[in-house]
DNA sequence: TACTCGATCGGA
DNA sequence: CCGATCGAGTAA
């Protein structure tokens, strides 16, 4: 089923983004393809004193779309060349989303989004069956097989970048296919 | 305006 | 290890 926008409203990013693992991503290709992968690495960012977060100075014109209500997609360009696609979540006005990693068929944030065919045209467009990218539940349960370590590439954020926000489903089922495409 | 560095990845 | 390549922050 559809995950809905109260679900992505939850104010506890970091449970969310556990709770994400083993949903499923869904792409809607618009010609009857439909490609389903499930999510099995994420990585939180709450608030504006999270020192890791992209509103951590407040916001700007890139970062807004996470100060809107959970529920619709923050894409942005990193390093200049990867999209990186987010879930934002939360309440209006609470700088918060959810980096979506890793997928069961691409492992990297940058991979997830040139897999998926996804980039900046889907910034602020809420994850619904219109805007073609949304979230699934197929009632997979992960039974506690999750790694919880530091999130990656963050080493500038001082305290910050301790923080256990960092979720990764670890399934013996699962295949990662490293497909370079 | 001129730097510097970043939620990355693929190739040498 | 290094380069690609662009937007945000900082200093001036």
């Amino acid at each position: 089923m559809l995950l809905s926008r109260d679900y992505f409203k939850n104010t506890n990013t970091v449970m969310l983004a556990e709770d994400l693992l083993g949903k499923y991503l869904v792409r809607d290709l618009g010609n009857g393809q439909l490609m389903k992968s499930m999510i099995i690495e994420t990585e939180a960012y709450h608030g504006e004193t999270d020192q890791a977060c992209h509103a951590r100075f407040g916001k700007t014109d890139r970062n807004q779309v996470m100060y809107r209500e959970g529920g619709v997609w923050y894409v942005y360009l990193c390093y200049g060349i990867h999209w990186l696609l987010n879930i934002v979540t939360g309440e209006r006005d609470f700088p918060s989303a959810i980096l979506i990693r890793g997928i069961a068929d691409a492992s990297g944030p940058g991979r997830v989004t040139k897999k998926l065919g996804i980039d900046k045209s889907f910034y602020g467009l809420a994850a619904t069956l219109e805007s073609g990218l949304w979230v699934e539940d197929h009632g997979y349960c992960s039974n506690g097989k999750i790694d919880i370590t530091p999130r990656i590439g963050i080493d500038y954020a001082g305290e910050c970048a301790k923080k256990p926000w960092r979720f990764v489903l670890k399934d013996d089922l699962i295949k990662i296919k490293n497909g370079k495409n």
